[in-house]
DNA sequence: TTGATAATGAAAATCATTTTCAATATAGCC
DNA sequence: GGCTATATTGAAAATGATTTTCATTATCAA
């Protein structure tokens, strides 16, 4: 462990901006950092309330925002309608990838091979685009629409 | 003109579904036709109840994703809970393009340079996945996120 | 012109997300 | 360990986007 080295490695993330560590975050984070899905604010509640039927949606929603406010968790929009949440690239969540999403079922796929190419290309294309249109750049998001292997 | 000849190409795209041409879907068409903005269901409204204050915003929703289904419009999710339409690459529409969103104030600019390396990237991409994944890829979307000129 | 039926608009219903507010829990301090 | 200021919580209500329902209207092939 890193950092004050009282807890896991976002709870200092947490304090460092006057967040107090609760049960309810503590879970959300937990889990979060058990799946590969894609989930939305509701599909984190209900296994929330599983775990701890105490926990409410609202908690799970304003969690979800301030994560995402600190760059811990990255959230997505596929065009259904609501948010999905990923635990952000760090030592102990995913890697950077990108989604395949398939038009007809709606599954989302993480891929995150042929990173080498993108990079050379993104690094290529953003140092552009900054300064053709003085932008700072931050970060991207790359996604293939199409038909997965059962729908097509 | 091509096709039967009888209108604007569009119409013998809903034609050939057999949907009628009516004045609500000639307005709407028209009204995506005459911007450069990525315009909201309600925006696109607005500005249709400004021309014929007949027209209901259930309408609205019904075409434009009518006009999605039928590719003649692409919607968007920029995560700010509301869909955006453009439409799609075609004789008279916009060509493609991607997006540059300011995180700060949420403004969307289209860029449509550096299109050839983007190409060269997509395809060699898109080629490894659809192989690997026996994925049917048919479109895809590239979004730079970051702080634009006014808000860095 | 006419008739079958696709399309429309208003209102109600749904669904995701946000706000309000009183009750509760945390963390720094003694 | 207890105490207190205040961040956090959950329930319920509010909001905002989108969809559904249904009776009325408009299109277009015959």
């Amino acid at each position: 462990m890193r950092g004050r080295g009282r807890g896991p490695w976002w709870q200092d993330r947490l304090q460092g901006t006057g967040a107090r560590i609760t049960a309810p975050r503590e879970l959300i984070i937990d889990i979060l950092h058990q799946t590969d899905d894609h989930m939305s604010a509701a599909d984190v509640y209900i296994r929330a309330h599983e775990l701890n039927p105490s926990i409410g949606l609202t908690t799970v929603y304003r969690t979800l925002d301030m994560l995402t406010q600190l760059g811990i968790v990255q959230k997505f929009d596929f065009g259904d309608g609501k948010a999905r949440y990923e635990l952000v690239n760090n030592p102990n969540g995913k890697k950077h990838h990108h989604h395949l999403i398939c038009l007809r079922c709606k599954t989302i796929m993480d891929y995150s091979e042929f990173l080498d190419e993108e990079l050379e290309f993104v690094k290529k294309t953003a140092g552009k685009l900054s300064k053709k249109y003085n932008f700072d750049i931050q970060d991207h998001a790359i996604s293939f629409y199409g038909l997965c292997e059962r729908c097509r």
